[in-house]
DNA sequence: TTGAATGCAAAAGTTTTGCAACCAA
DNA sequence: TTGGTTGCAAAACTTTTGCATTCAA
């Protein structure tokens, strides 16, 4: 944990930008919940627990900072919100998303599936891919599971 | 184009929603700008052109309609507006876009590239797919030739 | 001391909603 | 008549911006 919040430290430094109290607070709410995807309220929500002085706008600029930075990725499943993700150390790539259309559930998927597409897409489309952004949407296991033990009891 | 529209009717009636005026327009300005990438203000602006008198919320309501009736897809690039997309007629699923960094120019893919990827993720994830988003960020034929000239100009 | 960063409030921009009026079956 | 649909204006939200103040090198 320390040691993420370093090397984020001395990327913000090789920019240079400073690592403020409040940068490292709303970087430390992102490092504690890496598994959600929040929304730019929820993290203001989340730091302001801890360090209550901190301001809204604030917390908008320093995830767009971030962005910039590309420690975190902003995405957007289609509710009025964007989302923050932090980016896996050492990914070359932005990971996919599972969104689950009964649930609301959000997994992530790390492997890079799309090495093939890419290849061809560079080479069909003469596209020169920097990122990219793919989100599935369906049925998560558990809300499978549910239907069809509602179906039985039907 | 008529064909389009009639399909377009059924498809409403069948879920006992009218074509009205308003939204016979709506569709028009979607069906003859088919390969841009509308905002709800866009269309707006363009319905407003042949029928001064509609709404703003008219043109959100009948969007929202499309949309649940899977007429079009809503989709958002990362700038705060949502944009519609006509779905081919017979698409089981969404097509791809590629997003350019430089000037913006969004490129549409109609091949379904995902087939064997969505195959690996329905078995390890266990995930069943209904839709997908995919958008490729990066940098299109007529960026890359404008860099190429100028670097040789330097 | 100086430029960067912050907090607050206001502003900007998008999308939704309440409601009276309208319209078609 | 009745329920769906519309236009307008207001409201609700999310995000950005202006500016005086604060902070750290």
């Amino acid at each position: 944990m320390e040691n993420r919040i370093d090397r984020i430290k001395k990327q913000l430094h090789s920019s240079s930008y400073k690592l403020t109290p409040q940068r490292e607070a709303t970087v430390r709410v992102l490092l504690e919940h890496e598994e959600d995807h929040l929304s730019a309220e929820d993290v203001y929500l989340l730091v302001k627990e801890k360090s209550p002085e901190i301001g809204l706008a604030t917390v908008y600029r320093t995830l767009e900072l971030l962005t910039e930075l590309k420690i975190i990725d902003k995405i957007n499943f289609g509710d009025g919100v964007s989302r923050y993700d932090l980016r896996k150390e050492g990914a070359a790539h932005f990971h996919h998303h599972l969104v689950c259309i009964e649930c609301g559930a959000v997994a992530e998927i790390e492997d890079d599936l799309l090495e093939d597409v890419e290849e061809i897409v560079e080479r069909d489309w003469k596209f020169k891919i920097m990122d990219h952004r793919l989100t599935f949407h369906g049925i998560c296991v558990k809300c499978q599971q549910k239907k069809e033990d509602q179906e039985q009891s039907e």
